[in-house]
DNA sequence: GTTAGCACTCTTTACCCCCGAGTGCTAATT
DNA sequence: AATTAGCACTCGGGGGTAAAGAGTGCTAAC
């Protein structure tokens, strides 16, 4: 177990700190003594503020660009100010009111909620929001359809009790017919039906599959096509909003940059490693600690959203290190609460 | 009608402006007459290559970037070039190698196909490729299906000819019970399947209400909801292939090209715009030819990909004005030819 | 008609210099 | 003992100048 060591920063270390960070976050330029003596809350001389810089400084909160720059946050300096400094920001009218225009239609698909949230959100924070979409992993299967189109396919869909729907075509078997197919889908919606996605594959070699053999000959090739279909979903979705308002911060005016994180945005496996293995509740990764090189300038914050107590997926902003976090923390907090309590009202009685 | 002006040029000019295009294309740095002068297709001397130069400018084909610059193709240099000189590239084996790979495996679904082809086309290119989805317009209704998935809501499922699945939930009136379900269900397949999916709505009110009218009370309700399921396809979907991939071009440097670019990317609107509306074959649209001021420094390549005589979506490459047209031409018109032969296969008997 | 030669233009790069913002340290002040 | 004024020093950025390099247009010679 990692032991930490509890450093112990005065009153007065503490303020300078915090308002070093504050102006960084506002204005994206290096700190200096002489800037700060001229905050209001400040009202000691800019020496006595270079003496606790350097303290600030050897305690690893702080560093600077180059030897005679002003200050700017540390990795563990925003951990710090994050853990220990935070105060809950209020959500002004204009929030509320946006983040309530999401619910304001009467939407019925959940997907497409959580697509305009991730849209109001990078409305709101001028970051890239990232949604993980409903996880359809544990949902259960409302009803199997297959639907012929022609002699050689048809294609099978299968419906959850949360009303998501996939669907794959296959090729059919020769010499079947209609009847056959009723039959096929009789048994699957018998013995499958109310199974959670997650063991429909099990279940259907083990007990469908002797069921089958009994009713269409070439049934082998059916049953994969079918297990193919049912096995769909690897990686929930994932939603985006804003994927440019990156390209309006200035620490990513270097193309490099850009290119390196929008790549990962568009290959979408790095995110969905980054957002998956989140606990519930609010999370904070601060660059380096999203162990990805693409992420070295960047901060995410990740929040979970619910029905009742089942986790359902994850919402998150992906920001500059310089990130308002609590601003964002705010409104992740508040958005996630009325997703979730309004998920909960639709689906609660699935 | 506009009267083109038919520009004669010599034999020379032809040479030097091609060679021009062709070397620009390849570096992106304006080209000098000295430069021009060392390349073996070209025997005078850099003097007489200045001498051409000048009418060529005069007639617009070419242009500085200052006083005294080599020259770069003008957009109308770029569509003379594209017009006139543009000879035929030969695919090597690894190029289409990689297409045939789109279809190797097999899949089915016109969607995956399609997407793929996008992937494809921008590793081969370096350029951002676009495709527009099978137009499910013309599409053919082949089932409409209703899952109740508790009291009060439902999901509609229309399924076409072609396999493709749309679905969206509602709200079930009160006091329905399985039974009238069906026979809704009933009579809208009666009356719908086969139709095209764009005379659907029309008749759902023409033909279906009456029907309707006669075997459930509250059924103007979940008529509406069953012509909101209908009418989804307003715009076909859009893939893309290499977003990222213009950040590389030296075009692109300019951190504000790049943000109009992208975000008309993201946008959709303005990329379903741009494709919609081109003819059947190669269309080149240069520049400002596009009519879309994120699209200055960009032209934009489409080919068309149809079964048997029916157009069925447009398969595109952005990239700079600057581009490998030649390559970039054959590598449409192999991917499109293919595309549509393998989708005739499959669909072509639906 | 072609080309060698030349003066001229413009960009790019480097270099220098100076200014401003900031620092760390020391000595004086409270 | 803590705070602050003062000062020497450092570094980045902006402006200016100079030289190099690539290119042009024009003229005169071939």
């Amino acid at each position: 177990m990692l032991t930490e060591v509890i450093t112990v920063l005065t009153d007065r270390q503490l303020l300078i700190f915090q308002v070093i960070v504050d102006d960084f976050i506002q204005t994206a330029q290096p700190v200096g003594s002489r800037t700060l003596s001229k905050k209001e809350e400040i009202s000691f001389s800019s020496a006595t503020i270079r003496n606790e810089m350097a303290d600030l400084e050897e305690l690893g909160f702080i560093e600077k660009t180059h030897t005679s720059s002003g200050r700017i946050p540390s990795e563990k300096g925003y951990r710090y100010y994050v853990d220990h400094l935070l105060s809950p920001q209020k959500l002004n009218q204009h929030d509320i009111h946006k983040v309530q225009s999401i619910f304001a239609e009467r939407i019925y698909e959940l997907e497409k909620i959580v697509q305009k949230s991730a849209k109001i959100l990078s409305e709101l924070t001028n970051y890239t929001s990232i949604v993980l979409g409903p996880a359809v992993r544990d949902n259960k299967l409302k009803r199997i359809q297959i639907v012929p189109l022609n002699k050689e396919t048809a294609i099978a869909i299968i419906i959850t009790d949360t009303g998501h729907v996939e669907n794959r075509m296959f090729h059919l078997p020769e010499n079947i017919d209609a009847g056959d197919l009723e039959k096929v889908v009789n048994i699957l919606n018998d013995r499958l039906a109310g199974a959670p996605l997650e063991s429909l594959n099990n279940k259907l070699y083990k007990e469908v599959a002797v069921l089958l053999r009994h009713h269409i000959s070439n049934y082998d090739l059916m049953l994969n096509s079918i297990a193919d279909t049912i096995k769909i979903p690897a990686y929930d979705k994932l939603f985006f909003g804003g994927k440019t308002n990156m390209l309006s911060q200035p620490e990513f005016h270097d193309i490099e940059k850009v290119k390196n994180l929008m790549n990962m945005i568009e290959q979408e496996k790095g995110i969905y490693d980054l957002l998956s293995k989140n606990k519930s509740g609010i999370n904070i990764k601060i660059g380096r600690e999203n162990n990805n090189s693409a992420m070295e300038n960047c901060s995410l914050i990740t929040a979970s959203y619910s029905i009742g107590t089942e986790q359902l997926g994850t919402i998150a902003i992906l920001g500059p290190t310089r990130m308002e976090y609590s601003r964002v923390i705010s409104l992740l907090n508040y958005i996630s609460a009325d997703l979730s309590s309004v998920l909960s009202k639709l689906y609660q009685n699935r």
